[in-house]
RNA sequence: GGGCCUGUAGCUCAGUUGGCUAGAGCGCACCACUGAUAAUGGUGAGGUCGACAGUUCGAGUCUGUCCAGGCCCA
């Protein structure tokens, strides 16, 4: 160390006379460890039942925001997409609290369903347990597997419980909803009583998606599509009379060829084949007979050329054209079969239609022959062309994939999977086959086994979509169409979401309700003697009130008579006649061994959750928020049911959000999204908290390790910016009601606040969270950090304590550190309340206050001069000049300079200049009549050692110091 | 293949009914400060607004086609 660096012993040491910052609140936050401690902290509250009964303590009365939670299901720990989504729902109900609202939030948990069955199932035969229970009778199996099921769902519950409230996020995580609750089951039961109650409920033989792995049916959500190698083929049957068809294409006698004709069809599922019923066609298009390498087939004019291309047919001739009207009724024979099938469950079935050409309109010239293929048990437009014109409902599928004995022999017992392959074989060597070859494409699968699933036709029990109520004769999607509406009651944010939702609707087909698995809430459905279904308004209730009582095991260990103990058949109106009269009684019934599609029990949510809590003030429920893949999900799923039981929707307003995809925006995989557990350890809740909060989270949000790395960047800048104003109220003791001059800094600071934390509010009310960070943040970083608290920094650190101009400073320093605690708490609710116990110098074993009791901060209503943005675009203009003469004089340090501006527009003058040197950070500003902004360099002149100004007050005081006068002052030196 | 949606600087986003050289913050580079210091202040470099056509005096903004991506469906 040289000798000039050497500080000089004898003169005084001014930094100790200095306000130097000071503050308990620390620079590091340490979120990671804690976090836990606000936690502890806040379960403190209400007498330690938590922030939650707190918070609704605290609104007892209020006008109420019901915001009802969408039930994630119960398996595995939280990932990505759940931080998203319970945040945003957090910075719901916390601004609406903040906002003035009563906002009640009971968490959910879709508890039943194959993927837990699934899981159980797996572990079980893991573990040796599984043989065992195949040596129990039916229900106690059953009984055994559900009591597994309940265990495990109940400590999923109890794992993503702890990871929810470890995001800080506020709910009633001490009485959540469950969907295997006995008192949701029974409020479930109801909603489907009372769409019973509506005629919408029916049994039918259908074909439905049906997972082969898992043995039931599919819900549409259930499904998930993935790329599929399949055997696509075109296959040629052979007209029953040539001459109809030669008639048909208007061929008089001596233009028909000898041989006989054939109509060509198309199709990717072979397997299907054997169950083909007959032909559909368009009745518009026009179709040819043409001869192709020697064959005579029909098919559609459009498509002939692709067609043959694709098989690299050489020889084309087209020999006539009609449309398709003409071809309606003929008659064609089976490729692999002689004569119509028996369908196994039905054997009186009436097949005399079989074998024809029909018409439908869903046929396209996207793809095929224009001639399709129709086994109406394995197609849902093949089974509404079926029921048209009277085809059975032929399924010779089992359960299992295997065909059942009414295939020819050689099918027989085959799983059709290795089936599509032998029947290829089959028809190229009985020549029908015209052309097959392998393609990729995108097919349904099992979400859960990732297996392909089939359609294939089963008796489920369904909801009607069309059928009018009894209550006002409108039909399901009727009311949803009309409900959801531009102008109607659901809102919908963003506005797309309007459409889509109605696109679905509008296509949407029956609701089918019923699964064949053990792990879910029981269709309270029996067996007549007859063999007929029986289920009613009154019979479900009935049950409902068992399940209510004992859980929905009760189903699988009481017995009919008990179940329907409180059911009077005489009373009941849908009754069938056999129980009315008494001559079938209830213990002769058979119950019923489907359960409901997990979808019912969720989409009935509005009725368990919100209309039983409340005692149905609660109804309908102002916002739902989930993922938008929703919309064919729980949002329609809650829709359709509530529509149908209570007339009108279930909500007011559905939000939705997008999706988390990687840094390229493609699909997030699966070990990506599993690395929350990473992040929290890395990052902090409020960090995490603070990046969803600066998301459009209407589109696909882009996720990456970066994004959190400068999150966590940009919330270090804020609570810097928090830590220094805490770090100058060191002392202060805040008093209300001060006025400021309209041209004090104060003035100017705390109106930019005002207008700020309007906008924000507003903002919150909007959802629109992504405007709140950025308003937040800009207001820390530019009006505090680079603007006010930089040109404060000199008066707060020189000024005598309590000096006038410091106080007042300090006075907008608390009001400032207050509004922006209270606005940052429900994003930053570890921080906010870190910071505005600091302020309020709150002892840290007071568990009693929390920013979180509070609310939106009030506008502190003072008014500053109009003046001031001009004053601050002059004030940018010398900033520039001030730049400049710094780097072509070289004057290093701006208080080393001083600036002369003209008051462009007489607004200077009103201001203090001492406020303006400081705003530019300068040592000297000098208001002129005219002229350019000048430069001064100062760096001659004396300069304060206590507070480094060049302000032209500075000499040797009687210390010995050099000290400008105001310092002098604050020393108390002469 | 269909429905809904997205594509503006390296990143996150603004860009009113089409109208001046397309903005902000972060990050980056450089400078200053060393009394907000694992901080703070200042300056600067970054964009053929996904591509291509079209409408227009004028298009990031309107229309069409295409490309890339997401959700849902077939």
């Amino acid at each position: 160390m040289s000798d000039t660096t050497t500080r000089d012993e004898t003169k005084p040491n001014y930094k100790q006379t200095l306000n130097l910052p000071k503050t308990s609140f620390p620079m590091k936050a340490n979120l990671v460890q804690n976090e836990p401690g606000s936690i502890k902290r806040w379960n403190m509250l209400a007498g330690k039942k938590g922030l939650y009964h707190a918070m609704r303590e605290t609104a007892a009365g209020r006008e109420r925001f019901v915001f009802h939670d969408g039930p994630p299901y119960a398996n595995g720990s939280i990932h990505l997409g759940h931080l998203m989504n319970k945040c945003l729902k957090d910075f719901v109900t916390r601004s609406k609290f903040m906002s003035g609202y009563s906002c009640p939030f009971v968490p959910g948990w879709d508890c039943h369903g194959l993927p837990i069955e699934h899981k159980v199932m797996t572990d079980l035969v893991e573990s040796g347990k599984a043989k065992k229970l195949d040596t129990l009778d039916d229900d106690t199996r059953r009984m055994a597997v559900r009591k597994e099921c309940k265990n495990y769902a109940e400590k999923q519950v109890k794992l993503q419980s702890g990871q929810m409230e470890r995001l800080l996020t506020v709910a009633d995580y001490a009485d959540p909803y469950l969907t295997m609750n006995p008192r949701y089951e029974a409020a479930v039961l109801e909603v489907l009583s009372g769409l019973c109650a509506q005629g919408l409920v029916y049994k039918a033989l259908k074909p439905v998606h049906w997972s082969v792995a898992s043995e039931t049916a599919l819900a549409d959500a259930e499904l998930e599509y993935q790329d599929r190698e399949d055997l696509s083929v075109y296959v040629d049957f052979e007209a029953a009379d040539g001459d109809a068809v030669y008639e048909a294409f208007g061929l008089s006698e001596d233009e028909r060829p000898g041989a006989k004709p054939s109509f060509m069809i198309w199709t990717t599922t072979p397997w299907t084949l054997p169950a083909n019923l007959a032909i559909a066609v368009h009745e518009k298009f026009e179709y040819s007979l043409v001869r192709v390498d020697g064959n005579l087939t029909v098919m559609a004019t459009e498509l002939v050329e692709k067609v043959c291309k694709a098989a690299k047919a050489e020889d084309v001739e087209t020999l006539a054209t009609t449309t398709g009207e003409k071809l309606v009724g003929l008659r064609y024979v089976h490729p692999l079969r002689d004569s119509a099938p028996t369908p196994s469950g039905d054997p009186d079935a009436d097949t005399s239609k079989c074998y024809t050409v029909v018409s439908a309109d869903y046929v396209t010239l996207e793809d095929g022959s224009g001639l399709v293929h129709t086994a109406p048990g394995h197609g849902a437009d093949d089974y509404q062309t079926g029921l048209r014109v009277g085809l059975p409902v032929y399924c010779p599928v089992k359960g299992d994939g295997s065909y059942d004995e009414t295939v020819p022999d050689w099918l027989v017992g085959m799983s059709i999977w290795e089936a599509n392959e032998l029947v290829a074989k089959k028809l190229t060597e009985s020549g029908h086959m015209f052309h097959a070859q392998k393609f990729m494409h995108s097919y349904p699968h099992d979400w859960r086994t990732k297996t392909p699933v089939i359609f294939r036709s089963t008796e489920q029990w369904f909801v009607d979509v069309n059928k009018p109520t009894k209550r006002d004769g409108k039909g399901l999607r009727d009311m949803a169409l009309s409900s959801t509406q531009d102008g109607g009651t659901v809102s919908f944010v963003p506005a797309w979401g309007r459409n889509r939702m109605r696109g679905m609707l509008d296509s949407r087909p029956d609701w089918c309700i019923s699964r064949q698995r053990a792990w879910g809430l029981p269709i309270p459905a029996f067996t007549l003697p007859d063999g007929s279904a029986f289920m009613t308004a009154a019979s479900s209730q009935a049950v409902a009130d068992v399940v209510r009582a004992k859980g929905s095991d009760a189903w699988f260990t009481e017995s009919p008579e008990v179940l329907l103990a409180e059911y009077d058949a005489s009373s009941d109106p849908d009754a069938p006649a056999s129980l009315k009269d008494g001559s079938v009684k209830t213990g002769e019934l058979t119950k019923g061994r489907d359960i409901l599609d997990v979808w019912f029990e969720s989409g009935s949510s509005w009725n368990a959750v919100m209309r039983e809590r409340s005692g149905g003030k609660d109804y309908p429920i102002d916002l739902y928020l989930e993922g938008s893949d929703q919309h064919r999900g729980w949002f329609q799923l809650s829709l359709l049911p509530s529509l149908g039981v209570m007339g009108k929707p279930a909500f007011r307003t559905l939000l939705t959000h997008g999706f988390m995809v990687d840094k390229e925006g493609k699909k997030l995989s699966k070990s990506k999204g599993a690395a929350l557990k990473d992040l929290f350890d890395r990052y902090g809740a409020d960090v995490l908290r603070w990046w969803v909060c600066s998301l459009a989270y209407e589109n696909d949000v882009k996720v990456d390790e970066e994004f959190f790395k400068l999150a966590g960047e940009s919330y270090r800048k804020v609570r810097n910016t928090l830590r220094f104003m805490l770090s100058n109220l060191d002392g202060y003791a805040h008093e209300e009601g001060a006025s400021f001059d309209p041209n004090s800094l104060e003035a100017w600071v705390l109106s930019e606040f005002d207008v700020m934390a309007a906008k924000a509010v507003k903002a919150y009310n909007a959802y629109a969270f992504h405007e709140v960070h950025k308003l937040v943040y800009n207001f820390c970083n530019t009006t505090l950090s680079g603007e006010y608290l930089s040109a404060v920094k000199d008066r707060l650190y020189c000024d005598a304590p309590d000096s006038a101009r410091r106080v007042r400073t300090q006075r907008a320093l608390f009001l400032l550190t207050d509004g922006l605690s209270k606005l940052l708490a429900p994003v930053m609710c570890h921080t906010s309340d870190e910071a505005y116990r600091a302020l309020h110098s709150i002892d840290p074993k007071d568990t009693d206050a929390s920013v979180h009791l509070t609310g939106f901060p009030a506008p502190t209503g003072v008014q500053a001069s109009p003046g001031w943005s001009r004053v601050h675009k002059i004030l940018d203009e010398a900033g520039k000049v001030l730049e400049q003469a710094r780097a072509n004089r070289g004057i290093d340090n701006p208080l080393d300079a001083g600036l002369s501006v003209p008051d462009d527009g007489g607004v200077l003058a009103a201001c203090n200049a001492e406020d303006l040197a400081d705003l530019c950070g300068v040592s000297r500003f000098v208001v002129t009549d005219s002229g350019e902004i000048t430069v001064q360099d100062l760096s001659d002149e004396p300069r304060c050692e206590r507070s480094w100004k060049r302000d032209g007050t500075v000499k040797t005081r009687s210390d010995g110091g050099m000290l400008s006068d105001r310092d002098a002052k604050a020393v108390g030196v002469e």
